[in-house]
RNA sequence: GGCUGAGUGGCAGAGUGGUUAUGCAGCGGCCUGCAAAGCCGUGUACAGCGGUUCGAUUCCGCUCUCAGCCUCCA
């Protein structure tokens, strides 16, 4: 049996997992900016994390998953503007939308969820423990800077030296800074704007020191597993440990992790490039299980690309799977599978849901080899597959159930229409009737249901 | 310019110093009234050039190509 051994940014290689406290982790992923529905893209992390932490619950321990909520930043305070209303409004709107999506894709609720407008006054006292020890700054402006000079080890996430940034390249250097990487912590607000009162002003926090204050506050000043996407490395998550490790003293974080995005024709979908599609969208065409298992058949590191295409495959997939469990109940065994070892194999290795997968699929081949010889084993099959599939938050519905849904809309056909069909196509079958039988299956197949003769009976999908 | 990461069969996508990934699609067979599903079988795959090695897709070097980050971003 393998250890879970889990990629950290921080050394650029795989490291043995060994948390804080024994049989306890704690985990801060930065969730999202809620001005608008979720992408894609903030898909793949909502599955991703949580698959980490239910295969980290799986394999026996206590965890803690805290994923933040930014509801105060710039971009919402112009949609806000925009709309013509609150901003309060706003963000519990899409905040609501985003809970619906997570369900839609079966991620569940991280233990907790913390927001930046409910944190102010830990921020508070973050950033003024931050100027008495010297590592921040108020500009001629009024906002409060981190200075990122003041932390010798500015630059060990992302890999990379201050001298050898381009500051000013894409956005003009800003002359309150003592250094154009120093970044805001706290920030004036100006004349209608939302605002918290603080020791510098009325304004509000900027966006790295929410999570520093949010995460220590809520997992300690030092704890395991500390996630996002690839982007927030730099600066984000660079600026999380200057500030934090300078406020406590401490080391923050020992384990990062960071997913890869989701591509269009091999360019990263953003919100700035436009070539995103929300959750929402895609859920018209696809169950959302479909786009969990799209997330999760490469490696949370790569880069996936998104298409219609692969969304099919996995649809594909997913039928097979399906399939495999239509008719069998699961009967626990007492002794530990080969599939189940290779699947924890699998995952122990930098949580690869690619190769895991793999073992899905080599065990729903077995179920059916076994169903017909040994229908006693197929059962054990059954509850390996289901066992396996459960810390990937997939096969959760009933197999027939699954096969037999449709994605809504369309709805043409109703249960009921279909087995009276089925019924008339058995008479004809009974009658010797071939091409009657044919023409039944033909009309239905024109609707997208399937029909499957197995001796006597028959049962249908859809497609 | 600096720093990352990647290039695998028709497509997607794992992995490995010498042996089957897996899924989808294809082809042949079994099953079936015919199908569907399933089962069995099947594919001169590892960007290019050098090097190390008995042997490299896997290690090293170089080249080419692609992607990402360098204060919007998951």
């Amino acid at each position: 049996m393998s250890v879970l051994k889990i990629y950290n940014t921080l050394s650029r290689q795989k490291e043995v997992f060994t948390p804080i406290q024994k049989n306890t982790v704690g985990m801060y992923v930065c969730g999202m900016t809620v001005y608008d529905f979720c992408h894609i893209g903030h898909a793949r992390v909502m599955v991703v994390f949580d698959v980490v932490a239910r295969y980290l619950k799986h394999l026996g321990y206590d965890v803690k998953y805290v994923r933040n909520i930014t509801d105060i930043d710039d971009k919402i305070i112009a949609r806000a503007n925009d709309a013509g209303e609150d901003f309060n409004q706003l963000t519990t709107r899409f905040i609501n939308e985003m809970h619906r999506d997570e369900a839609s894709l079966n991620v569940l609720k991280p233990d907790l969820e913390p927001l930046a407008t409910e944190s102010i006054d830990n921020i508070v006292t973050m950033i003024q423990t931050l100027i008495t020890k010297d590592n921040a700054y108020m500009g001629p402006n009024g906002d409060v800077y981190y200075a990122v000079e003041s932390f010798k080890n500015y630059g060990q996430l992302s890999g990379r030296q201050l001298d050898d940034m381009q500051a000013g390249e894409r956005v003009e250097v800003d002359k309150n800074k003592r250094n154009p990487f120093d970044f805001v912590l706290w920030k004036s607000a100006k004349p209608d704007e939302p605002s918290w009162p603080s020791p510098w002003g009325a304004g509000r926090p900027g966006w790295h020191i929410e999570c520093s204050a949010m995460s220590t506050c809520c997992l300690g000043n030092h704890f395991d597993i500390h996630g996002g996407g690839m982007d927030l490395q730099f600066p984000h998550h660079e600026n999380e440990i200057a500030q934090s490790e300078s406020a406590t003293g401490e080391r923050y974080v020992n384990t990062w992790m960071h997913n890869g995005f989701v591509r269009i024709d091999d360019e990263k979908m953003s919100k700035s490039l436009g070539n995103f599609f929300t959750v929402r969208e895609v859920l018209k065409k696809y169950r959302g299980e479909e786009i969990r298992f799209f997330v999760l058949s490469s490696h949370y590191r790569s880069p996936l690309n998104y298409s219609d295409e692969q969304l099919n495959e996995s649809r594909s997939a997913l039928e097979r799977l399906y399939t495999a469990l239509r008719g069998i109940m699961p009967v626990q065994s007492t002794a530990k599978s080969d599939y189940i070892s290779r699947f924890e194999n699998a995952m122990n290795d930098d949580f690869n849901t690619a190769k895991a997968v793999s073992v899905l699929f080599e065990c729903a081949n077995e179920i059916n080899r076994l169903r017909k010889t040994n229908i006693n084993e197929a059962a054990n099959r059954v509850a390996d597959l289901l066992s396996m599939a459960q810390p990937l938050g997939l096969l959760e519905q009933n197999p027939d159930e699954y096969l037999q849904s449709s994605l809504g809309s369309d709805q043409t056909l109703s249960e009921a229409d279909i087995d009276e069909k089925i019924n008339q196509r058995l008479q004809a079958k009974a009658d010797k009737n071939w091409s009657l039988a044919d023409q039944i299956r033909d009309e239905l197949k024109e609707q997208d249901v399937i029909l499957e003769d197995s001796g006597s009976s028959t049962t249908w999908r859809r497609a």
